[in-house]
DNA sequence: ACAGTGTACTATCTCGCATGGTACACTTTT
DNA sequence: AAAAGTGTACCATGCGAGATAGTACACTGT
């Protein structure tokens, strides 16, 4: 299903998530779809069946999935998305930041800012795939 | 001297590091300037004396500062930076994420771009206030 | 000599994460 | 009715990074 990096800094039950999520904002895994079971993805991708679930329940809690109970997990349709307010902040504070990062490693300013947006426009059409 | 996070996920010699490398590249700490003792520093912002030594160990591994033994620890010469590859990669990475994670919250391309060229531009001058 | 400095090392504690294991309620299939 | 598969909820344990506490040593400036 997909790779997890056993050195990354990112927890597993993190990684999960991320995957899961760009899989299913690129629709790769469309609106409906059945996700394995919590027992079968931790066998394939071999972690914990608790460390799968962590990961679904955020999921669930964010919109991206929904459950019925003793049937299974299933993608949720996009309009059920909520932008957490406190969730984009975070995410704004560590793109601000990681910019910043750039600028005092001793890049000058343009240099930083031509490489971010190299970085953002190699994103467009290449990840979304948004089937709206 | 500034301010830590405790709740921040980031470790505190993480916090340390990065707080004095924003100060010595936007010249609030000019070069030559004798950073505080290991010793004084962890009193004032009362962490472990450990703690500060292994951020100005990094600082100085990266080139922003330097230490005379039983003398002190001393803001280097911004030519002595250097831009470590590996360093950058990592950087570009994290800000490639945090912008997908922009893109997968349920913003379209066009929205989280304009955030992100937002937050860009608007560490222009900000921040930049380098006296080269 | 003395105070201040960087440096090194060890031991201990804490916390988040991951694991291993068990149990229960529910639904679908047989 | 039984079995298999599903989500869910615990709890105990192990692990590792980070932070702390404490000690010690070598160096420099006064």
């Amino acid at each position: 299903m997909f790779q997890l990096d056993l050195k990354s800094r990112k927890s597993i039950y993190e990684q999960v998530i991320d995957h899961l999520k760009e899989m299913i904002m690129t629709g790769e895994l469309s609106e409906g779809t059945k996700l394995p079971s919590v027992r079968e993805l931790s066998k394939t991708i071999t972690v914990n069946p608790n460390t799968v679930q962590k990961a679904y329940r955020e999921l669930e809690r964010q919109g991206y999935i929904y459950t019925t109970n003793g049937v299974g997990t299933f993608v949720a349709d996009k309009g059920e998305i909520s932008v957490d307010p406190a969730e984009l902040e975070k995410v704004k504070l560590r793109l601000s930041d990681s910019f910043k990062q750039l600028l005092y490693m001793g890049l000058d300013f343009t240099e930083a800012r031509d490489i971010a947006m190299e970085l953002i426009d190699s994103k467009f059409s290449q990840e979304v795939i948004r089937n709206d």
